[in-house]
RNA sequence: GCUCCCUUCGUCUAGAGGCCUAGGACACGGCCCUCUCAAGGCUGGAACACGGGUUCGACUCCCGUAGGGAGCGCCA
């Protein structure tokens, strides 16, 4: 796959919102296009109008936006393929549509939803296979024409070809083989005319030029389908990959009950987008690089040959990892960049940068850096009870000697003197007269952040 | 029911017949560092689903079994 250009692409239908499967999907595809210097393109599959909803179509793009996926082409940017909405493809769909007509490959089917689902249940008693039993499948013209005088709207189904076997190389899986007499006529227009999935969505990656697709794994099957009717059509289908579906701890998809899985709950949990495509990256794929990514060398890394054929769990401890590794990458200044909404406004200067550097060693998510800012800038101070007995227990003359040395800015040294202790007995009572916890970041740097009153008042509280 | 897919430590995975007394990462335990926590360093426990073949040799190949999943939709 070097030669001609790689095009790959995203193909969400906006009937929710962007889902951790969805989104890994994306990443692969992505990383896929940016490994050979390729084509990414977003394609939005809203054939069905009913489901979609225009709010949806925005987040999808924001959400895919927000990991940082950015598409050559799409409906925003369009490109050489528009439009890139499948509810504005109709003439198209149509246009093909006849081509298979003409040549005897479509037929109208009468079945309503009542008498296939009767059909179906009787295969499945009987042990068959549920397939179309092909009822309409030999409908003389005028027996079409009658059922069409009786208001019976008709959908269109392909007729699938007998005794035929469709082979070909999944991207993933390897060879495939499937016998097309195990596939029944499937529906590729609905009676309300809009065109099914597995023939828009064939065609439209054929039109395309999209020359590579990962998909989830429940595609596997559909794919002789998609095949069979690219072939009638004389266009080339893309190599498909077929990624196995991402789970929850239990091994269920993923879904609600499995907490946040989707891409906007973490963004909204503080999650950074390299926390979350750095887990996602190695969820069904494998990398010999144990270090946090960024997208162009998860490009570098990427290989179809890496993918993984068994399901992958989701797990949340990994993502915090990801995200623990990300905000200790982070400089000065672009932790001031992520810190800098839950910072007060008004800091003398020089006093956040101490605040950041005392603080981010031990924060995982902005909000824990919200508590500690809280504790260093708040007032009053709320203490945790094993805090109060350990500063009690220190007695009113450590803490009066201790703030009488307190000098702006704070030294440590003056106080160690000032009170005669060393170690654990002198830090200790400090660090739960001033922070109200006997657990927190080192004592010196915090105390570089904390304004000399404001200690030299916490120290008097327990001074008496 | 039929067709197809999958199965290595708790989790993510390496492994393409001998390099495997099965490697790494996360999580967990211990030690070091240390005012505490975190970070960091070192370290420990922890897996080839099962049964048959093939082979001098199988985690790797073949066949079964078990378990899990998908498809068989006028949903995508």
């Amino acid at each position: 796959m070097s030669s001609a250009t790689v095009v790959t692409r995203f193909a969400p239908s906006p009937s929710g919102a962007l889902h951790l499967g969805n989104a890994r999907t994306a990443l692969f595809n992505y990383l896929l296009a940016r490994k050979h210097q390729g084509r990414f393109v977003l394609r939005i599959e809203d054939t069905d109008v009913a489901r979609t909803r225009e709010v949806m179509v925005e987040a999808v793009g924001s959400d895919l936006a927000w990991l940082g996926l950015t598409w050559d082409e799409g409906p925003d940017h369009g490109g050489p393929h528009a439009p890139y909405r499948q509810s504005q493809r109709g003439a198209l769909y149509q246009q093909y549509l006849e081509r298979l007509d003409r040549d005897h490959l479509v037929y109208p089917c009468f079945c309503s939803p009542l008498e296939l689902d009767v059909a179906r249940r009787a295969q499945q008693a009987a042990g068959q296979p549920p397939r179309y039993a092909g009822t309409c499948r030999a409908l003389s013209m005028a027996q079409r024409a009658e059922r069409v005088v009786q208001g019976r709207a008709p959908s269109l189904r392909f007729r699938v070809p007998v005794g035929v076997w469709i082979e070909f190389d999944d991207l993933v899986h390897g060879p495939q083989r499937f016998s097309s007499d195990a596939i029944g006529d499937f529906i590729i227009r609905r009676e309300d005319g809009a065109a099914a999935f597995l023939f828009s969505n064939a065609l439209d990656d054929a039109l395309m030029g999209v020359t590579h697709v990962l998909r989830g794994d429940d595609h596997l099957s559909n794919t002789p389908r998609q095949r069979l009717l690219l072939q009638a059509l004389a266009l080339t289908p893309p190599q498909y990959g077929h990624v196995s579906l991402l789970v929850g701890d239990d091994g269920a998809p993923l879904s609600k009950r499995h907490g946040a899985t989707g891409v906007r709950e973490l963004r909204d949990a503080g999650y950074a987008t390299a926390a979350l495509c750095n887990h996602l990256f190695r969820l069904g794929h494998s990398t010999p690089r144990n270090e946090l990514l960024s997208l162009p060398q998860m490009a570098e890394a990427f290989d179809v040959k890496h993918l993984q054929r068994a399901p992958a769990h989701f797990d949340p401890a990994q993502l915090r990892h990801w995200q623990s590794e990300w905000v200790h990458s982070l400089s000065g200044e672009q932790a001031r960049g992520w810190l800098d909404p839950i910072l007060p406004p008004d800091l003398p200067p020089g006093q956040s940068e101490a605040f950041i550097a005392a603080v981010l060693p031990n924060i995982v998510l902005a909000e824990d850096a919200r508590q500690w800012q809280q504790i260093v800038f708040d007032e009053p101070l709320s203490y945790e009870e094993p805090a109060l007995r350990t500063a009690r227990e220190a007695g009113p003359a450590f803490f009066a000697a201790a703030a009488g040395a307190v000098g702006s800015p704070t030294d440590l040294a003056a106080l160690r003197t000032a009170t005669g202790r060393k170690g654990a007995a002198f830090f200790m009572p400090l660090r739960a007269a001033l922070t109200g916890r006997l657990h927190g970041p080192e004592l010196a740097p915090l105390l570089a952040a904390m304004p000399a009153e404001r200690v030299r008042a916490r120290l008097l509280r327990f001074a008496h």
